[in-house]
DNA sequence: CAACTTTACATACACTTCGTATGTCAGATG
DNA sequence: CATCTGACATACGAAGTGTATGTAAAGTTG
């Protein structure tokens, strides 16, 4: 019964992530109160205080799951790509749509980077620029991108793709936005490749 | 006497939006007391609600004023520039470096859209953006570009602009990356040209 | 110019929310 | 079985926010 203890454990924890992820999504981190975050988990503030040591703990620990399945998602995307620079590209457009996705968007994306900081200061250093630098650094290492800084090129680019996402998720017509977006932003990372012709075709969402 | 009180009117309201400016940049939003707020301008919470209906008003306020004077800098960088390009790229570096400063990151990159929403969405529609927009679209009119959708590219590249600066302004050496950042820039924008070499050089910070 | 109204602010109060300090009970340990 | 640790709940105090009300000066009307 050792581990049953641990279970019930890491049960809370989950009750308390499911409904700060549904709070912040829907209120904000500002407007989020742990009185009703809490009850809803069927739980008091003692428990998100014992487990988490606030709000902003608990937010992180919301990050860090929102992360982590993020980094789930794209890894899977990634690895099907019949070349390195259509993973990239691939993966850029994944992140794009993911980006629009409330939960991702007000948690990660403007709550996140507003009441911690600078995303690359957070404990697990925020997963999806280091994938961006990585598929750069590769690119680079196969020669078919120029050379540059494979961190800030990561930080220009996942940049990039979140001013879009704001953009698409406010649009009247946000499918129309993303497609417009997808299209811009594959004229914008030909800049990157040494021999650029207009970017090859790639599948759009 | 009918200016003067109108005046003074509209002195109160500008020693409010410059103790706000100070305390939402230092502490930022959400840390930044209303009591502490006014009472550094001389005043009470009286005074603010009366012109700005609330802490909310108050950051709106603060930020048309940080958006009035970045066009303002930036309509200043970008008109001198040789050819329309230069113009462009000019500006754009003008605004990376702007937005590493501590008030324009703070205020109006982190805390304006996890309060306010989404910056287009914002009264006066944000000004940088369509400065952009404006160049991108006469640049296109010029030949020089590729035929885009001028607003998201806009986005785009006003995003990892600031992608950027969040990176440079945390970063240990903020010189040595913004130096990284200018040059993965020029690097991205050059996706943009129709014809391609690499970027022509431009002056740097 | 006198009575009234409006406006710019200050003061007072009620409500929410957060953090901490303390309490309690179940399970682990010896 | 006695004790202790850890997981959570309860209770309390301190801010902070928004609103409702007060006040005095400026403006308006007869």
């Amino acid at each position: 019964m050792a581990q049953k203890r641990e279970d019930m454990i890491a049960e809370t924890q989950a009750k308390l992530i499911k409904s700060a992820r549904e709070s912040f999504a829907h209120h904000g981190f500002a407007e989020s109160c742990m009185d009703d975050l809490t009850a809803e988990a069927g739980l008091t503030r003692g428990a998100l205080y014992h487990h988490f040591g606030g709000k902003k703990g608990l937010l992180k620990a919301v990050i860090q799951q929102l992360e982590d399945e993020m980094t789930t998602r794209l890894s899977a995307i990634k690895s099907q790509g019949p070349t390195t620079w259509e993973a990239f590209i691939n993966g850029s457009i994944a992140y794009l749509n993911m980006a629009c996705e409330p939960e991702i968007q007000r948690i990660m994306l403007l709550d996140g980077p507003a009441v911690l900081g600078d995303p690359s200061q957070w404990p697990r250093k925020n997963c999806c620029i280091r994938n961006t630098q990585l598929s750069i650094e590769k690119l680079m290492e196969e020669g078919v991108l120029r050379e540059v800084d494979s961190l800030a090129m990561a930080r220009l680019i996942n940049g990039a793709l979140f001013g879009a996402s704001l953009w698409i998720a406010n649009a009247e017509d946000p499918h129309a936005a993303s497609i417009k977006a997808v299209d811009a932003f594959l004229t914008l990372a030909s800049g990157l490749l040494k021999s650029n012709a207009t970017s090859p075709g790639t599948s759009q969402s």
